[in-house]
RNA sequence: GGAGUUUUAGCUCAGCUGGUUCAGAGCAUCUGCCUUACAAGCAGAGGGUCGGGGGUUCGAAUCCCUCAAACUCCACCA
């Protein structure tokens, strides 16, 4: 049967997803083998994939394929987090469309409907990495708000608690009035922005005098309690506990002394708003001054405002009006332009509004010890390097960390308040109910079931009921759930001696995007080390962002995303893998194009593809051009008429070389999976494939067409591209497979992704320098060819002139590889350029390492090859001088390594070697 | 304001211990080729004062200083 000349992947990649499938080639269970661990990042449950899952899962996916067929019990275990603040966005805005508000239906009702629509579009995402080629053990597929993980949450909230290390109390929060909830300080993007600084009239009280303060935020006025100066301002000095009137709502306060006031900026006033500013807060408590909290949850002011017509308006809008309202009343001074940096929520990117609430908190110091202490000194190691600098300063003055959220969806805060007002902390109601009539208090107002001591409960007098007790109304901030991971997939709360938790913890390496590396792989390393007094994993692999051409950040809202499917859909799964990978080092940003076309039209289809400026898709180009031309290897193979009665062909020593070679790239490419560079291991899989095996490699075996091929060739060479396709694998691993699948028989449930990955034997160096020489040389009489237009079918005759017997025996040797290659003659050699014939043309081997050679092709010698020749000249004559001073010079022979100096006189002969030739060469 | 990173060919990046694997790769460009596996291919070629300046050294893309530009993280002054 005929095989199309183009590899096409569209069936081929599912067939081969499914066959890995069936013989369950990605599960794991603990044995005797070593095992190799990842846990996924786990991305949104409502998220689809975008191009940074890609390069990520690309990467676990490779290291872990050639774990697997190193014969490592490796594992990697999917998953999905719950992601409480945007999928209840998302959960909020369906509701909407279908006409329900979230306020008029319970927690219940609501989480009922968040469950159903997680279960309808949840893990659409898993399916999509099942494209890409993901080999997820699925069976162990992980969700952060199941049962036994929501479970663990709980757990280390109790435990922590009981440690003393979690506390409740009233702080200043950075409140998200769209998601309508307190964040976490890494929660919030501060964004440069324009603003106007507004500078307004505070009247003294029974003066006529007034202090100009200046401010961005006039909305907040009706909110002050103080005007502060700082007490060595001679200019403020006299005012200090005068009273002045608040603009707009006319109240009285005094004016204040503190430190804090920086005399140089704006007027040196401060307006105190303790509601709504950290720093006023503060400033507040130490002189005890009222909080007046103007502006509601959801951004709009509330009714401490004191004006009517803002009553309910939203901040922005009342900021604007409050500007009419001064200049009306005559106390505004002037505006003026203003850059600031304004804190947004990460999720929401609505404005932050420092507010002032009770929220749940987790001490830092203690907890951060080990896994500051544990990366610095490289237990666990940072690729690349320079994210320890990043770790090193979050981690040495880590701020506590506020856990609550005041969110629906999520693990609801176990903890429970009686009538009087006091906390338990317990894993439910029923146990808190326990604690609560056990009548007992530590000092943390709680003790656990487990510490009840002897009694038994049924003597004890009940004193509350179930509906004594309410439950805290918020949940826990996500990364609360998803720090616990590493352990928690492996169920080491629920049962923490069990054999997988024992088996796979600690995993391996983690792969993630270093924009998470507080949110998550910081809490991820305190979490291992509180929990399992053991770190998480051993490495950590930090990806670059995917960035657009203009280098921006790849964003829902700027558009500049291309669709990850349809990438997969127009260069194939091996190719995008390739494509995301190959020019992307650990750490480093990858700049990938946007512009794949929505339309499905295929001319629209073929200018996005033949767009010169696609850079990436340039890449998933190049990628998918590999797929095809392994492809046509294959084809190229099965073509072959193999024949025992043909004889071992002269050429057959390129079999010893590109096992030499072969083993060489391959002991490189070790080198760089050890260093996790995987993009140049990538690099040099594809040279080693595509230059060495393609193009020198096969070219050389190739019968004349027509003729059969030596079995034993045949056979060896059906070896390397076995071989090859092992080490391709991980990277490319449904091409792969099929290929792999047709070039030998094989059994019904054997694949390529559990064959045994090859491993690094000794190899014969002199061969590769040989074939290095042979080689050069073919290039040098191709160039020769295409300068004098001479066409690659025309066989023409050359003799050689070698300086050195040795090299002359070395190209002797390699004749019938170069006589294939260059499509030439040998006409024997010479040992002196006048036996040769007179209309001979000599080219100089310019890169020939150790000897010159010259090469006769009897036709004219063109005018720009002689003209090539005097530049050459020129140089190595340039080249001689400076390496002969070099070597005159004492200091240098004195000081410079021997190999350096033996060096040195070796490029000095060359040059010599070379110059003399050259000048032969024009001369004629 | 504090800290860090980057700057090498038109583009994206290598260059890991100062010295011929030291000026490299891929893409793009140019020139030949539809050579019976592959035009999604093959064979070649031309592109670079290694951001500027200074220093250390026999020797610097590589080490030090300085300036310039870009980026990132942390903190944040109304």
């Amino acid at each position: 049967m005929e095989i199309s000349t183009k590899y096409d992947p569209s069936q081929i990649e599912q067939k081969w997803y499914e066959h890995w499938l069936k013989n369950k080639f990605f599960s794991s269970k603990p044995d005797n083998r070593e095992p190799f661990t990842i846990v996924i990042p786990p991305p949104n449950v409502t998220g689809v994939l975008h191009m940074g899952h890609m390069l990520n899962n690309t990467i676990q996916d490779i290291l872990i394929r050639r774990a697997r067929m190193q014969g490592k019990n490796a594992c990697w275990v999917p998953g999905t987090d719950h992601a409480s603040i945007a999928t209840e966005a998302k959960v909020v805005n369906m509701l909407k469309e279908k006409g329900i508000s979230k306020k008029d239906i319970t927690r219940e009702e609501f989480l009922h409907h968040a469950f159903a629509w997680k279960d309808k579009y949840g893990g659409i995402i898993l399916e999509q990495l099942k494209k890409l080629g993901a080999s997820c053990d699925w069976d162990r597929t992980r969700f952060t708000m199941e049962e036994d993980l929501s479970a663990a949450v709980i757990d280390s909230f109790i435990h922590l608690y009981k440690k003393g290390w979690i506390y409740r109390g009233v702080r200043m929060v950075n409140w998200d009035p769209i998601g309508k909830t307190a964040l976490s300080d890494e929660e919030v993007i501060f964004k440069e922005s324009q603003s106007k600084m507004i500078y307004v009239k505070y009247k003294l009280k029974d003066s006529e005098d007034a202090l100009v303060v200046a401010t961005v935020r006039p909305e907040t006025i009706p909110g002050d309690v103080a005007i502060c100066v700082n007490p060595n301002d001679e200019r403020y000095k006299h005012f200090i506990g005068k009273t002045v009137i608040v603009p707009l709502v006319n109240r009285e306060v005094k004016v204040i002394a503190d430190e804090y006031v920086d005399m140089e900026f704006g007027t040196g006033t401060l307006k105190i708003t303790p509601a709504h500013d950290i720093a006023d807060y503060e400033i507040g408590m130490r002189h005890n001054l009222p909080i007046i909290d103007t502006i509601a949850d959801d951004g709009t002011m509330s009714e401490a405002v004191g004006i009517t017509k803002y009553i309910g308006k939203d901040r922005f809008w009342v900021r604007r009006e409050a500007i009419k309202d001064l200049e009306e009343q005559g106390l505004l001074v002037k505006i003026e332009e203003y850059k600031n940096q304004v804190g947004t929520s990460e999720r929401t990117g609505a404005v932050i509004e420092p507010k002032l609430s009770m929220q749940w908190w987790l001490k830092m110091s203690e907890i951060a010890k080990p896994a500051y202490e544990n990366v610095m000194n490289d237990t666990i190691r940072f690729f690349p390097e320079k994210f320890k600098n990043m770790y090193r300063s979050w981690m040495e003055n880590p701020r506590d960390w506020c856990i609550s959220r005041q969110l629906w969806w999520g693990q609801q805060i176990p903890a429970f308040y009686l009538p009087n007002g006091e906390v338990i902390v317990a894993k439910d109601k029923k146990e808190a109910l326990l604690i609560a009539n056990k009548g007992l208090t530590n000092v943390d107002g709680f003790i656990l079931a487990a510490e009840r001591g002897n009694i038994p409960y049924s003597d004890i007098p009940a004193l509350y009921t179930e509906n004594d007790l309410t439950q805290d109304e918020d949940v826990l901030d996500t990364w609360f759930s998803s720090w616990l991971w590493p352990i928690s997939v492996f169920d080491g709360f629920k049962d923490p001696n069990n054999a997988d938790i024992q088996y796979y913890y600690p995993t391996n390496v983690l792969v993630t995007g270093f924009d998470i590396i507080f949110f998550w792989v910081a809490r991820m390393i305190m979490a291992g080390y509180e929990f399992k007094g053991k770190l998480p994993f051993k490495d950590v692999y930090f990806t670059g962002l995917i960035r657009d051409k203009l280098g921006r950040k790849m964003s829902k809202s700027l558009g500049n995303s291309p669709d990850a499917l349809r990438l997969i859909d127009l260069y194939s799964a091996d190719g995008v893998r390739f494509g995301v990978l190959y020019n992307s080092p650990a750490g480093n940003d990858v700049l990938f194009d946007t512009g794949v076309p929505k339309s499905q039209k295929q001319e629209d289809i073929d200018a996005f593809i033949q767009d010169p400026d696609s850079h990436n898709s340039k890449l998933c180009e190049q990628g998918r051009n590999f797929t095809n031309k392994i492809w046509n290897v294959f084809r190229l193979l099965k073509t072959f008429e193999v024949s025992d009665s043909v004889e071992l062909p002269n050429t057959a020593l390129v079999i010893d070389w590109f096992e030499a070679n072969f083993n060489q790239a391959l002991s490189e490419i070790e080198d760089h999976f050890e260093k996790y560079r995987l993009s140049e291991a990538l690099q040099a899989v594809t040279k080693l494939f595509w230059d060495d095996f393609c193009d020198w490699y096969l070219e050389i075996i190739k019968p004349v067409y027509g003729k059969p091929i030596n079995k034993i060739v045949y056979e060896k060479s059906v070896e390397f591209l076995d071989r090859l396709l092992r080490v391709l694998h991980p990277f490319m691993p449904f091409i792969t497979e099929e290929v792999w699948q047709n070039i030998a028989p094989r059994q019904e449930n054997e694949s390529i992704c559990v064959a045994e990955y090859p491993k690094v034997n000794t190899f014969d160096k002199t061969i590769l320098q040989e074939a290095e020489l042979a080689f050069e040389m073919v290039k040098r009489l191709r160039e020769a060819r295409n300068s004098r237009k001479i066409q690659q079918k025309v066989r023409i005759d050359m003799i050689i002139k070698a300086i050195s017997k040795t090299i002359a025996d070395v190209y002797i040797k390699w004749m019938p590889i170069i006589e294939k290659l260059a499509n030439v003659e040998f006409k024997g050699s010479v040992k002196d350029l006048s036996e040769s014939n007179a209309d001979s043309v000599k080219i100089v081997l310019q890169n020939g390492s150790e000897a010159s050679l010259s090469i006769f092709i009897p036709e004219g010698l063109k005018d720009e090859e002689r003209k090539k020749a005097k530049e050459d000249l020129e140089y190595y004559k340039g080249f001689k001088e400076s390496v002969t001073k070099k070597l005159s010079n004492e200091k240098f022979v004195a000081n410079a390594k021997a190999e350096v100096i033996e060096n040195e006189r070796k490029k000095l002969a060359d040059a010599e070697a070379k110059i003399k030739a050259l000048e032969e060469i024009i001369q004629q």
